[in-house]
DNA sequence: CGTTGAATTGAGTGATGTCAATCGGTGTGG
DNA sequence: CCACACCGATTGACATCACTCAATTCAACG
């Protein structure tokens, strides 16, 4: 991984920024968190579950993901990870972390030490209740996902995978609409619902079939989004947000 | 739901200074937290989904879930709440609270409004970070929920669960050993694991005639708790944190 | 006692997993 | 440029885990 310095804008401020208006000292707390940045090739594990890292990151570029493997050797996938994404606050609390972070594809991450993190917290008492927010957020989707897997089909898992994924890409890369490169392996997208790979492909074609999306070449295109949210029972959490409650600017 | 006031300590901070010192400030900055109580009954729901509630809780006393319905009707439970918790944060960040909150037992819980949480935040960093650090204990262990329904067998979900509550409920009442009141009929087991109440019965007679737990009128005794945290990959969440990063006490 | 909700049990079904084979694309060494 | 190796996608046949439906038992309670 090589590691390198430069550019001036945060991804993290970006994301907040959307939701509240940062005020200057917010915004350079936030820049000093992205001071110092770092390659992470495809496939590259940035943290192993069970080992201690000492630092934190912000997700800049690319698609990452967070999993765990359990002892029969299956792998499931925690959470995918976007720009602008805090990666490995859960391993800042827990001694060892409790998850792997590995690069789907080419990435760059921004590394700061706990220390920088604790004084972000205490000194910018607003961005620590974002950060709340955000993590609240993350809990919710969670949620969202264990009622999937606990009680909904292999084809509406897929499914709402599917919409979520492109809601995600959308909100870094505002020029996608219905049609986005899926840049998983249906392994990977078994791992993330709790399905076989084998039984991944079968049910992507019926969705074909049905005429709920198309593939071709890695694109995938979702021809009926509202049937699609429907029968997945699928809820943006990042909309909805009601921060009326928050304190004041620093 | 009675209201009443009253009571000297706080719960919260019960669970918080098993981990900090709490400074005398922050102790009574939590006190505030819990100044009134109100009873809730076994049953009742506390918070609605899709409803707006205006004010968070403190559990105090007694068994609550949250959980989710989908639209087929059917009912995913995502996490069972314990003396000490916080109820609602989620509601608090969303327009319309995203789970139903309920009552498992006869419960006591303390409200108070997004104001006084607000003010707790920007008067107290470490607090905040505090409340951080139990948001994402919560995270994990959902995370650990969804590896389960994603990757393992009913029978290793059932006793998952079964691990999970004693040690949820020993934090609490450190009388409890091997053998405690399993609360929950097999349709909440049910639909707290992914599974239906009829598979439950299976599992559970299953564990009991493998000798790993064993049951009469309504409790259940841990027989062999190495056996079954091994077969169920269980890791006690509340253990192995790190809080060495926190900011200093104000 | 009757009623009710929960637990229990059996029989049959269905969704998803397993195993194995094939196909297609891509990169690599010769 | 070709042959090979490899990885992922695809498909079929079959196995199995968990669900459904239905009947019965059990315990608590009026």
């Amino acid at each position: 991984m090589g590691e390198g310095t430069g550019l001036s804008r945060s991804c993290l401020a970006d994301v907040l920024g959307e939701r509240v208006a940062l005020s200057p000292a917010e915004l350079s707390a936030l820049q000093r968190l992205e001071e110092r940045q770092r390659h992470v090739r495809r496939g590259a594990i940035l943290l192993r579950e069970n080992e201690s890292s000492g630092e934190l990151f912000i997700l800049r570029k690319g698609l990452m993901m967070s999993y765990v493997l359990l002892d029969d050797g299956s792998r499931q996938i925690l959470r995918f990870l976007f720009p602008g994404d805090i990666l490995g606050i859960s391993s800042l609390v827990y001694r060892e972390s409790p998850e792997t972070l590995c690069a789907l594809s080419e990435c760059v991450v921004c590394p700061f030490d706990y220390a920088t993190f604790s004084e972000l917290l205490t000194e910018h008492p607003r961005l620590s209740a974002l950060i709340l927010v955000f993590s609240q957020i993350e809990r919710v989707a969670l949620t969202d996902r264990l009622a999937a897997l606990g009680r909904t089909s292999a084809k509406v898992r897929v499914a709402a995978l599917l919409l979520d994924l492109r809601n995600r890409l959308r909100s870094t890369d505002k020029s996608i609409t219905d049609s986005y490169p899926l840049s998983l392996t249906q392994e990977e997208i078994g791992d993330a619902t709790g399905l076989t790979a084998v039984h991944v492909n079968r049910m992507l074609r019926q969705l074909e079939e049905e005429g709920l999306i198309a593939r071709n070449s890695g694109r995938v295109t979702l021809l009926d989004e509202r049937g699609l949210a429907r029968a997945a029972n699928y809820v943006d959490r990042y909309e909805g947000l009601d921060l009326s409650w928050l304190p004041r600017a620093d």
